[in-house]
DNA sequence: TCTTGATTTGACCATCTGGTCAAACTCACG
DNA sequence: CGTGAGTTTGACCAGATGGTCAAATCAAGA
């Protein structure tokens, strides 16, 4: 394990190389259906030589998570409380389904923990996202008292927007199962925004 | 392994303790995430009991995913294109978000499959599925036709409704994390409900 | 160039896991 | 009962897997 001082230029480039094929590994088949020798040999790095830069397969898949958490979360950071409410919210949604097309490993990393009870976030989850889900939340309501959206439960709204934007990334299988050539993308788009100016034009 | 005869009681009996067991761990942790052990522990076998009655571990989960597909499927079969088109739409929502309250569950384990990329049911989503689903959707497409309904894109409309009645089961986690005591579904439904309806409204 | 810390690896280990097997036990039925 | 099929299990095995370690190699600054 590398001494706590700079990381020097080897120490870079390896741990960005075990995080980038973690990432690929762990999205691909969860934390249990994966191993240390298959994301050592992503990342061009013999076992005992990744465990040298990470001290167990849990700390790879944890800093992952954690690192990630902060993407994952950033558009809704970026709701604007002095934006035009309509646009605010349909600009948060296209960026959310742009990050499902863009990002998918990161939302099946999501999704695989997720749909497992969150065994690792899930004190993220009732802190850092219900915190930032409930400020958010104050705005919507506002916005709704003013008239400027309609009235729907704000909390639903959220899942049904993460709902939405991720099915296109987390089963993506399925969608190009029933999809054939046509690119999911292409028909999302539009789909989507139609489905909130309707929802939400008061 | 029992002979190819009428299945005894004790067989009857065991195999459904069996697929019961496999239920609730498959769901809970994924198939490689899942021990033969702790299934039969869970359903009151030995090992290698349980392996007498399975050939094996993935031969369970086989079974549990094609027994399940068709229940899982049920509903969307049940829209009839000699109903009323919003009450049909609706009432097949309102089913898949009562399935998700009921039997989340199967929801996790299918879920699971696909955010791994589904290994072992690719096939029956490219067939079965998608065969059922473009059944359906010439009969939304008619409806859209006929001015029934508003017109979106049908295979998207499928989607939504798919991310979002499952979301409730998939990732009960996260809603529960926002949601803390308040019960998921009594809001859900209406929100749904709303949203289709708007939606769909020509 | 030399030295020292950083990096890499082959060999190894303990544990877990899916699966096997022969022997023991149980049950239904003649 | 007795008997043969159905059922159960302890002991066991091979391979996979997470992780360790001492020794070897490399890199950069003095």
């Amino acid at each position: 394990m590398p001494k706590d001082r700079a990381p020097t230029r080897i120490q870079k480039k390896n741990r960005a190389a075990i995080l980038e094929a973690a990432l690929n590994v762990f999205s691909a088949h969860g934390f249990r259906g994966s191993t240390v020798d298959q994301i050592a040999a992503e990342a061009g790095l013999s076992k005992p030589n990744l465990l040298y830069y990470f001290p167990s397969k849990e700390a790879i898949h944890t800093e992952l998570l954690s690192g990630l958490l902060e993407t994952w979360l950033a558009p809704l950071h970026d709701l604007d409380e002095d934006g035009d409410p309509m646009e605010e919210i349909l600009a948060y949604i296209r960026r959310k389904l742009q990050m499902s097309q863009e990002l998918p490993r990161e939302s099946r990393l999501f999704a695989n923990e997720l749909v497992q009870g969150a065994p690792r976030i899930h004190e993220a989850l009732s802190k850092d996202l219900k915190e930032l889900v409930d400020e958010k939340t104050v705005i919507l309501t506002r916005w709704m008292d003013q008239g400027k959206i309609a009235r729907v439960h704000p909390y639903h709204l959220m899942f049904s927007i993460w709902a939405l934007t991720q099915h296109y990334a987390d089963f993506e299988v399925q969608v190009r199962a029933i999809l054939g050539e046509e690119d999911p993308f292409e028909g999302a788009d539009p789909f989507v925004d139609t489905l909130y100016r309707k929802l939400l034009t008061p």
